[in-house]
DNA sequence: CATTGAACCACACGTAACGTGTTGTTTTAT
DNA sequence: ATAAAACAACACGTTACGTGTGGTTCAATG
């Protein structure tokens, strides 16, 4: 038999939190001294332990109450559930972090806090990924869509698109450029390059990428690609003699 | 101007919340009816989108005041915390799906909830990776103990790691077999190549991750790989007169 | 101008899982 | 017996609102 303090030393416990659990019938001790303090036996203990295995996996209180008291629990079931909505958690921190990432160099290549941008971004991953693609649904079909959200939401490292977004500022802050000059060719070829590595080669995609972003009137597209940049690069692309596609 | 029924309909936000927010002084509505009703100008619109897009990347509301009260709030170093904020949880994340997915498989190979097992993956996962691995560090070099966290946490498909476990389960359910026989030779042999398959054919890595796997002397070790499964495992191996590593 | 229905304000309580006190009682060590 | 430590029971605070209530103001109608 365990007093509250012996338990919540040996567990890492506070006394609180088993004060708590008694409090709403979680963890009720089998005994009591005569002046009412209590007395946790092993059987508590065990108890404890599997409460804090489930809290660990990620269950409410209320979710362990339901399953320890169930006699045959479905096991299968409550952790598929739970296996779920820590993979729909998983892709919201997802989105979270890509609207991180993108605000900070959006910030860095940018010089200062462009709210419209910032906005753009976060409409973009507000809704799911899938709807946020429709507007692509003219130009692309379905599979190209699905290797686009990879791109975006999966495979890719944070240093590739730090790349990305730079070799893309560096257009944005140089538009005045004459097409025909080295550094417009220069910035657009390392555009180019970065575009092939998120890509992975796929010249099919990448061509009918270009032609949706050609294609769409407004809004950032493909972040941080708006309408300036994509004409810039067709532009150095048509001073080159280079038809895109 | 807008009144607050107005507004919340035009940003899709609750009137409780902006309620709320005027409450804790996060959006004042710039000016009142005679009557006390709120009206809320374009500039109170934009600060509410501000809060908006903060709170979408992770912000609570008392950090949103704190960035918005600033007058040149830092922003790289907000984003930065936040950016070290979403790492962490998706790191959690990921341990808790890995117990999860643990778990789901020791049920469905073992017939029945090993409480004894499931808390030792809660042990394991419970202090952070790196500490896990320690017990490895008389066997195991910085880089050698890197790529297990890689192949423990990041890099490995569900589906490998199902095959993984059926594979060391499988042996698990027949310890008794004559190392001799085929059959054990066989599940060992699957075994095998499910090991080279995560460590991707790593010879060093996986020679001395058996080392260390023979010399620990307790605990789950690799999960669900204890002693049992581990000195099997050498039996066959020796049985077949092949000395591993 | 009066009425009426809709919108609105202000306030209160509830949520999850405890942390942080406070006061009064029991236990343990001396 | 007494003092110190541990304990019980209760209350309030935390986040970002949802939900509900009663009373007030607004806008449209007769």
């Amino acid at each position: 038999m365990y007093t509250i303090g012996e338990l919540s030393k040996n567990t890492g416990v506070t006394v609180r939190t088993l004060d708590y659990y008694d409090e709403i019938g979680l963890i009720k001790p089998s005994s009591k001294t005569s002046g009412g303090h209590r007395l946790y036996s092993e059987d508590d203990v065990m108890q404890l332990e599997r409460v804090l295995a489930l809290k660990y996996m990620g269950f409410s209180l209320e979710q362990i109450k339901d399953i320890l008291a169930n006699s045959k629990p479905n096991w299968q079931e409550s952790i598929k559930q739970q296996l779920e909505l820590v993979k729909r958690e998983q892709g919201r921190l997802k989105m979270l972090e890509q609207a991180l990432v993108g605000v900070s160099y959006s910030i860095e290549f940018e010089g200062e806090i462009n709210w419209p941008i910032i906005f753009s971004i976060i409409q973009l991953y507000q809704q799911d990924p899938e709807a946020a693609l429709e507007q692509y649904r003219e130009y692309l079909n379905e599979e190209e869509r699905k290797k686009i959200l990879d791109v975006n939401f999966e495979q890719t490292s944070e240093e590739d698109i730090k790349e990305w977004l730079k070799a893309i500022s560096d257009i944005r802050n140089n538009l005045h450029l004459d097409p025909h000059s080295e550094k417009a060719e220069r910035l657009v070829k390392i555009w180019v390059s970065q575009a092939e590595k998120m890509f992975g080669g796929d010249e099919e995609l990448l061509g009918d990428l270009w032609q949706a972003l050609q294609n769409l009137k407004e809004g950032i597209a493909f972040y941080p690609m708006d309408k300036n940049v994509i004409n810039f690069i067709e532009r150095v692309f048509i001073a080159k003699g280079v038809t895109k596609q």
